[in-house]
DNA sequence: CCCGTGTTAGACCACCGGTCTAAACTACCG
DNA sequence: CGGTAGTTTAGACCGGTGGTCTAACACGGG
């Protein structure tokens, strides 16, 4: 986190340097991106990388809090979830996965960013300088879940953790899935609302089971 | 896919390289895992590992083949899901879900493994040398699902490689979260009761939703 | 002019997975 | 026993990686 320095670049050089990674890593994630590669796209040497980041995990951290941060302009701020029912919580969840799914279509750099975050996330080395966003984007998570305790959208019978980690799980999926689809844009409510229909009967409250617990 | 010498070698000299390479992948997972400690470990030379294995992956196959081997050794064969109604197939998929769970708890290092694996799957060169578990494992969980949905237990109003995208995420999901907690083994049982309840509810037939589609 | 500070270039380091060749060992055959 | 063909081993070597370090450069102020 050098990066002070990093902002007092002319922006022009800025932009070359974070388009240069953001190309890299895009195209090849996390941990096959080559720092190499970047300074030659971009046209420093490596010194000059390392004056202005501390390390990879450094820069593409940097790298993918500007996409995130583009994108959530885009996308706007979550409406509050407490705000009425149940049935209002999970259309806001639908229709702000919906708008977030349609920002990354139309983003794919950044969308290939997040594919490929998830597929280092394991790295330990690449957790420390990730882990505002991770820790930034965690208890949004469990506040979101929260929410829908609040209004009897979301059960409460199991302990946050693991309602957490299903519903990561969950939205791994569906990310993965969607990304392997090709976008019908029209078909991408039904779909969206589809998935979220699964998670809400996975966390939701009420049982689907037959069998006694 | 060079095994066939590596069969001719005296079985002690074979446990001490699966061994010392099973110690390092489960430590490190495949991608950190390095063939130099591993041929220190193991007491041998480059040449000689790359005269029993293909490259890194070839090895990483063999000893994850290896640990499943035994795993399902242990576990045994998954019986028929089809030949009840739905509470019988979901009782069978929970009650090996559990056998499972119990097996990879007392096998901590295959448990590494299996972790590191879905960590470093993404790698393309790295699915070529287990692509052929993958694949056995892969059509393994969609022939589940069809049988689920013989017998009413799966819904089949999604498509197929949806609903395996969102089983593996929730067991992804499940097994971190396993992983995560300290073993009781006594509440063993409810929380493989309660995870497998989610799985039915996200993947079984029957709306949870009180919205109109 | 000189100096100090901020910046850059790129040689260098240890390590990585993987290749290759020459030596060593083994086994068979005359 | 000697020679030889085939198998196995050792480890130097290759291009690449992320990361370090030092010497040079640019430049503003006394």
């Amino acid at each position: 986190m050098v990066r002070p320095r990093f902002a007092k670049l002319p922006v022009h050089q800025q932009q070359t340097i974070v388009q240069a990674a953001l190309d890299e890593f895009a195209a090849h994630g996390f941990r096959d991106a080559s720092l190499n590669r970047i300074i030659e796209t971009a046209g420093i040497s490596k010194g000059s990388l390392y004056y202005y980041f501390d390390d990879k995990s450094d820069l593409f951290a940097y790298v993918a809090q500007a996409g995130l941060g583009g994108l959530f302009e885009k996308v706007g701020p979550l409406p509050p979830l407490d705000a009425g029912d149940a049935d209002t919580f999970w259309s806001v969840v639908e229709d702000y996965y919906l708008r977030l799914t349609r920002a990354l279509q139309a983003s794919p750099q950044v969308a290939a960013l997040l594919r490929g975050w998830s597929a280092a996330a394991k790295d330990p080395e690449f957790q420390r300088a990730t882990g505002e966003l991770e820790e930034a984007s965690l208890p949004w998570i469990a506040q979101a879940l929260a929410a829908g305790q609040r209004v009897g959208a979301v059960r409460a019978d199991l302990p946050d953790s693991l309602l957490i980690a299903v519903t990561l799980g969950i939205g791994e999926a569906m990310d993965v899935w969607l990304l392997a689809q090709e976008p019908h844009d029209d078909a991408l409510p039904d779909v969206i609302a589809a998935l979220v229909d699964m998670l809400r009967r996975a966390v939701g409250p009420g049982a689907a089971s037959g069998a006694p617990g």
